[in-house]
DNA sequence: GTCTATACTGCGATAGAC
DNA sequence: GTCTATCGCAGTATAGAC
């Protein structure tokens, strides 16, 4: 007899519950009622806890006080929740690393150093949703799978533009562009795996610290 | 009205099914039965392309032409064939950076070297199953969970010391030990999300690799 | 737009024949 | 030790009242 609903809280993610930053209601598009954006965020924690198999359709609206036909007032089907939780996460890191002021940033060691850093401190400071976008892309349908796909090639293209510019320029020495690219992006990404907010560091100084990373990945 | 079992062979995971190296089978106790060594490399396959959630107690014998019933004359529930897969790999992985012949190396870059390419190259050469033990924590019971804490702790400072000593005896500069150590796991670790066997690079070119940025990390 | 009730399906696990 | 059959329940999604 396996013991009932175990993965409702486990002690892997159980803190995640409480995890959720303030701002991360405001992530969601603006166009959305505000009911589906309660839904979004409710989402996000059930998702980020159990996952998408093992989170239900009664787990997201429950977590809001709602039964479980609200859900589907404003979305057609759990997946579809998770597509637009996935999607906006990986829109807003991208449009981040990529904002106005970086791009015209001409020091190629100042300019990694923004986008890595930036990168880093989006992470952190969502890093519920950020683990969600990373840890359940598996559960997306083809289609919108191949939708992420496409903007984490647009991410990574920043990251390969910024190295590529430091070596081409001199600034950095001639390494490994897309290793080198892809290993900054790793230290980023896995931070989602064991950052919490009650921990000693702030998104700021992981920020700094990565930063100080890649710049001594391309000396 | 959803996808039919979408999740069965999803986009983001279907190439996982061939992924699995001759090695694997090798890597479970020697006291298992040989038809429980084939239902933990057929459940291997299932949780890495789908998720503990997203696998069912029939695809594991199924995988293998058993019957449902026949996983339960092997294992009690579908919690312990994770925990037993889990705990394989991490006991593996960490016996692997703790070899009697990295204990006697005095020279600290050598020894950090020789730590951070055999975790590297241990996770790209079992990347499969090292992929379930990072991304299907949350759905070990919470005892169980609990035991693979321990091990990860090892296997942290193994990292921890290697970098400690560097810095000791002045061979590393004096640099966070712990954010370091965790920068050099996380780049080992994030390798499961990204690694195919039919990339263009063997785990000991990834493993040289970043051994490399290891290094420089700690200058 | 929200609810209660439920249709329908799939799941984890077990019984009992061989 | 393997099978077929099935129990009991949980899962996604919908119907229809309010």
């Amino acid at each position: 007899m396996a013991k009932p609903r175990q993965a409702r809280l486990t002690a892997a993610e159980v803190g995640l519950l409480q995890e959720l930053d303030d701002e991360s209601p405001n992530l969601w598009p603006a166009d959305l009622n505000e009911v589906a954006r309660k839904l979004l965020t409710s989402a996000v924690r059930c998702f980020a806890s159990n996952g998408f198999h093992g989170t239900t359709t009664r787990d997201i609206p429950g977590m809001v006080g709602l039964s479980p036909a609200a859900l589907y007032v404003y979305f057609p089907s759990k997946e579809q929740v998770l597509f637009e939780l996935v999607r906006t996460g990986h829109e807003k890191a991208l449009d981040y690393v990529r904002a106005p002021e970086i791009q015209h940033l001409g020091d190629a060691a100042e300019r990694l150093r923004v986008i890595v850093s930036r990168y880093t401190e989006w992470h952190a400071r969502h890093h519920v949703i950020a683990r969600v976008c990373q840890y359940d892309l598996a559960s997306l349908s083809v289609e919108h799978y191949n939708d992420i796909l496409e903007l984490r090639h647009q991410t990574n293209a920043v990251f390969r533009g910024a190295v590529q510019q430091g070596v081409d320029d001199g600034t950095f020495a001639t390494v490994d562009v897309n290793r080198v690219a892809r290993a900054m992006l790793s230290l980023g990404i896995d931070l989602v795996r064991w950052y919490r907010r009650d921990g000693s560091e702030t998104p700021e100084q992981l920020g700094r610290f990565n930063a100080d990373l890649a710049l001594k990945m391309v000396r």
